[in-house]
DNA sequence: TGAGTATATGCAATTATACTCATATACTAT
DNA sequence: ATAGTATATGAGTATAATTGCATATACTCA
């Protein structure tokens, strides 16, 4: 690796960061963000938790997967989604947010419990 | 003090933290934060620096101060805006924004250069 | 008091966002 | 192949956000 790689300073776009706070500025993708933090989750397992219509669940995953904060993986018929590493590296800001800001919230301590009895249902997919 | 005091949570609304969010998704009011980090700045500098209408500088100044990042003092005709202490120990995602962040946009580095320049000129207000 | 300056705000136009319904696509299992 | 399930997306609607212009308000200074 070369000296420069280590010198090298990573800007940031405005187009990126105020794409982030665009991302996490509803209620709805906050909620899921905390739904997220504890590992990967399908589409149809947020769309139960938030008791939202499945095609606005799947909008705003994908409004996140944009701004890279989440990436989806395809696996048979289900697409699970999960926090992006790559960018709470690059933003660490965004680490507090989802450890330490999303834990006083108490819609967010609602949702994870009945995430974890969705689970535990015949319902869940798997 | 009672010993309640001690063993209060804060719990934070919704409302409260969504509402930061939608006030940091906006290219002018990130660039307002970065030019407040130095100190208090009424809105002819901010309207001059960012190069926006005087409207728009209110604006953008009085959706901040909605949100409770920062707060305003009238000092004889002008209005002076700074960064909200209460708030930034409140949520400390906030400090990291502003101080690390920003640094990294470019956009922002311009306006603090453009800002002292403009504060040395005689067209500031002080 | 009157002119000038700084800031806030009503109104209107434009654009962006969130949501739902209906439908398309992709995959599974019989 | 067919039916069923999961997800994505086009179209339409309702609401919110951004901006500029014009104007109101508040203050200063001569």
């Amino acid at each position: 690796m070369s000296i420069i790689a280590y010198t090298h300073i990573q800007m940031v776009m405005f187009a990126d960061i105020v794409y982030i706070f665009k991302a996490l500025a509803d209620e709805n993708r906050i909620r899921i963000l905390n739904l997220l933090k504890n590992g990967e989750l399908c589409v149809c397992d947020i769309e139960a938790v938030l008791g939202i219509k499945q095609s606005n669940a799947s909008r705003h995953l994908n409004r996140m997967k944009t701004a890279e904060i989440i990436v989806s993986e395809k696996k048979s018929q289900w697409v699970y989604y999960r926090l992006n590493d790559n960018i709470f590296k690059r933003f660490p800001f965004l680490s507090i947010i989802v450890s330490d800001e999303v834990e006083k919230i108490s819609i967010c301590k609602d949702d994870l419990a009945l995430l974890k009895k969705f689970k535990a249902s015949d319902r869940s997919c798997d």
